[in-house]
DNA sequence: GCCTGGATTGTCT
DNA sequence: GACAATCCAGGCA
């Protein structure tokens, strides 16, 4: 499995987002399967990083192939990996991910759930892999950093399913999301 | 299985 | 003081 190198996370996060369908999550000794990203670009009102930088999501504005962590809800993290380039502000979600290895320990972190529930949601997948505003900022791409984005040469699906959402103003896109089907 | 309502806190206005 | 890129338990079918 080779790591994901910054050159291909500092593009629109439009174009890295379907590419990172099937791509790994690796968290130390756990590693899951990428089966659903969003897409958040620059002036999209969906996005933290729309009325500029502020303390909480200055990560997002750094370079590309940085790990974003946000707490939201009281009680819920999510994971982003910051694409395009410095000053964007734009990222792509992780929004689900299946068990691929070490689920002994993604199970020990959530206790009780079924192997299918483990990681099938933002929040979940980064209480499954132990993520947390610890790693906001976590260089994705730096050699020593025991968590990255993996290929091990699965191709993206041919045809993902992708959902739209239209916003405020009739026929602007404010966010894209793919799936594996 | 699908839908509904409540939880809970960091962050910004 | 309000809100948020959500999760889960519980109710009903």
């Amino acid at each position: 499995m080779r790591r994901l190198r910054r050159s291909f996370f500092a593009r629109p996060s439009t174009a890295v987002a379907p590419e990172m369908l099937n791509k790994l999550l690796v968290s130390g000794e756990s590693i899951g399967r990428i089966v659903e990203v969003e897409a958040y670009m620059p002036n999209d009102p969906a996005s933290h990083a729309f009325r500029g930088p502020t303390r909480r999501n200055a990560t997002m504005f750094g370079k590309a192939g940085l790990l974003y962590i946000y707490f939201t809800y009281g009680m819920h993290h999510c994971a982003n990996v910051v694409t395009g380039s410095i000053g964007d502000g734009q990222a792509v979600l992780l929004r689900a991910v299946t068990p691929v290895a070490g689920i002994d320990e993604l199970r020990a972190r959530r206790p009780g759930r079924a192997d299918r529930s483990l990681a099938d949601g933002p929040g979940k997948l980064c209480q499954a892999f132990g993520l947390d505003l610890r790693h906001d900022g976590v260089d994705l791409c730096a050699a020593a950093s025991s968590v990255f984005i993996g290929d091990d040469g699965v191709p993206p699906p041919a045809a993902p399913r992708v959902g739209r959402r239209v916003g405020i103003k009739v026929g602007v896109e404010l966010a894209w999301r793919w799936r594996v089907p």
